[in-house]
DNA sequence: GGCTGAAAAGGACATATGTCCTTTTCAAAT
DNA sequence: ATTTGAAAAGGACATATGTCCTTTTCAGCC
């Protein structure tokens, strides 16, 4: 895997001890169990690295356990769509270790990250037959496949202004985006477009239609919701909320 | 689980022969196990039947065996959007068996439908530490979430001409259709509007234009395909085969 | 053959969205 | 304060798609 840092010696006693710590935050030595938690490394990547990219053979699963990051896909005409937002606790090449297949997405961190990462080698030697590291990964993928479903649905189903209005209430509520203090930075709304699968000039044409009925307010590049009321109208449905 | 029909007891028997059968077609006793083995039962659907129904408290898992069935959804507004068809060898109510949630959609026996039924009770007590049964659902999920993963990035990345194109060449190497010989029905295009997620206005435009186009050829309510090559190179991506 | 009701196809118009390009804004440098 | 380049917003137009309603087709019946 590109972009992994090459930490000293005198660092990895250090990362045993907070891969420790990461682990008993989330209950995750029950989860891969004895055999499997010498093999277990910890991985940290910068804002704007990549951790795997479409196509990548996957050699390793990975879990989130620090940090934000980006997921998406792009077409073949290079057109590329953000299909979710990931925080932990999230796993990274879960169906490319079932499937054994490669990466499907591009996965990309957006704020510092640390990973737990696990050789696809050591999980079919001691994970196949570890009946609670199966069902961690049903718990998880199931959860993603309803995310997904929900997506596909909404996505197919309701016109943009609906689905940014989602968007928007989702954005507005996430605490832990250390970017966001109640408005949205315009820098957003690219990705904002690219999540909800529409062009940033027709973003801005619904803002401006939004910002026209009084729901929101737009100063500076930044964002910020004035009617919650409004949006809520009319996304019944609060799509992003944890996809 | 309404519609169930009530088989008297002299069918019984020969109802567990078949399921044997299904069993050993699909190489599914080592999945279950032994202690599984008794608590299997065998359903029939006809025509038109609701397996399950959109809301519905889950109760069984079952493994489609024989026949065809649609899945769909519908919004609140009533708008419905079929996601799916499915053969076997599939599972209808495996995610909601793992999050222990309601059926998210409604599954439709588009033919006549035999699955194997299992109670959650048996399963949470002879399945969940049975690595072969979780392994299995493993494989099963993921491959739904593959197929549910290209078909939002299809759907939201390219208009209806490519959909439909790629639609109508899925569905016309279809053997295991018994309604379907080298053309399509007429009276299938309201389905196939819904699985592409647009009007059926619109799938008649598009159609409209492949005919002009030279692709296909309608006639007394039967659409043929002429070009087929013109339509592939509309649907470099073939979506929908087996999602 | 002509009638008739339902299914299928199409017309007309409105809305949603994409693309391309221009104008505006804004922060940083001068 | 002025300049300036990049980011943000908007204008204009074309295309995609939805909705509603009308016309056409067709199978079954008289």
């Amino acid at each position: 895997m590109e972009g992994r840092k090459d930490y000293g010696m005198k660092h990895e006693h250090h990362d045993r001890q907070l891969l420790d710590e990461y682990l008993k935050l989330h209950g995750l030595e029950a989860v891969f169990g004895k055999p499997l938690l010498p093999h277990l490394t910890l991985r940290r990547f910068e804002q704007g690295q990549l951790i795997c990219s479409q196509g990548d053979a996957a050699d390793s699963v990975y879990v989130l356990v620090k940090g934000k990051v980006k997921i998406f896909t792009t077409s073949e005409e290079g057109k590329s769509l953000i299909l979710s937002f990931k925080t932990p606790l999230e796993v990274i090449g879960d169906l490319e270790y079932v499937q054994k297949a490669d990466f499907l997405n591009t996965v990309e961190a957006v704020s510092p990250v640390a990973m737990i990462g696990i050789h696809h080698r050591w999980l079919a030697l001691h994970g196949d037959d570890h009946p609670p590291f199966l069902r961690f990964l049903l718990d998880i993928i199931t959860k993603k496949f309803y995310a997904k479903s929900n997506s596909l649905s909404f996505n197919l189903m309701y016109p943009v202004e609906i689905r940014l209005a989602s968007y928007l209430l989702s954005v507005s509520y996430d605490e832990t985006d250390p970017l966001f203090h109640g408005e949205l930075r315009a820098s957003m709304l690219k990705d904002a477009a690219n999540l909800i699968g529409t062009s940033y000039r027709h973003v801005n044409r619904v803002l401006k239609q939004f910002a026209a009925d009084g729901c929101i307010q737009r100063s500076k590049g930044l964002i910020s919701i004035v009617d919650r009321g409004k949006l809520e109208a009319l996304a019944s449905r609060n799509l992003y909320e944890r996809s």
